[in-house]
DNA sequence: TTCAAAATTAGTAATGATTACTGATATCAT
DNA sequence: ATGATATCAGTAATCATTACTAATTTTGAA
């Protein structure tokens, strides 16, 4: 028996299922504490980093310098907000032939690519409108 | 008068412009102190900083927790080995066909995307065929 | 149910990359 | 040459994340 249940595990792996935004460790830990109020961060950051390993959670790294978690786990892109950093999905299925061409005249082997596309978002186009 | 000229500075650029596999601060201190013994390494990280801010190089996170930086300023896709972490341009022009496509259902302003591919390189794919 | 082995925790310390601060030095227009 | 100011070296601080440790939970079997 190598895994054993903690509610603490369950109750991050709750939360992250009922969250679209792709939080990061403190938000996650910001909003167990309301239930486990002297849940430490270490135990956050472990539990998001056994979950990220077992393939339950997705760790991004979107380039602000903190790692954002994701439980929608099937592969997909993303969108980050440059003015307010916000990052969300976004519904176009993986181009899988940008990896061949990524693969024209390089001798390694190519596996898969990460992309992180970079804008501004509705909420922002709208508040810059003004 | 905002800008000042800097043999530190200088040197750092140099040094860059000489390498294709896209250093860290670390890499880059520890080479540009042959020539200058006692620069500090917040001399260094400055010095990259305002080059990649002024344009001179690009900040590249590729996810390994430490920031990489590249003289070659043109936009360029990179390649990354999951087995050794070298990071390596890739030949191929920018498909910005992708970004259009991103922006299909998508109520924000796409402005560009960042592609990292992952794979094996060629040296590990050798070393493994042992 | 009780018990002990092993996983997990809370709390805290340590790490590693990067940034900020400070008094001394280098650059540059006048 | 000189004064204003950008830059520096050295060091301290910050921030995200990981590691450590003694106490608590979980769990399978007695």
């Amino acid at each position: 028996m190598a895994l054993k249940y903690s509610r603490q595990r369950e109750a991050i792996k709750e939360f992250m299922m009922t969250r679209k935004d792709h939080p990061t460790a403190d938000v996650v830990y910001m909003n167990v504490r309301k239930e486990f109020p002297n849940i430490s961060l270490g135990t956050v950051y472990r539990n998001l980093t056994l979950l990220s390993d077992m393939g339950e959670l997705l760790r991004l790294r979107v380039g602000d310098g903190v790692d954002h978690f994701d439980a929608t786990t099937a592969p997909h892109y993303h969108f980050i907000c440059k003015n307010c950093g916000a990052v969300t999905d976004l519904e176009i299925p993986i181009i899988h032939s940008i990896d061949t061409i990524a693969g024209d005249n390089f001798n390694g082997r190519i596996n898969g690519h990460v992309t992180y596309f970079y804008g501004t978002c509705e909420h922002c186009l709208k508040k810059s409108s003004n």
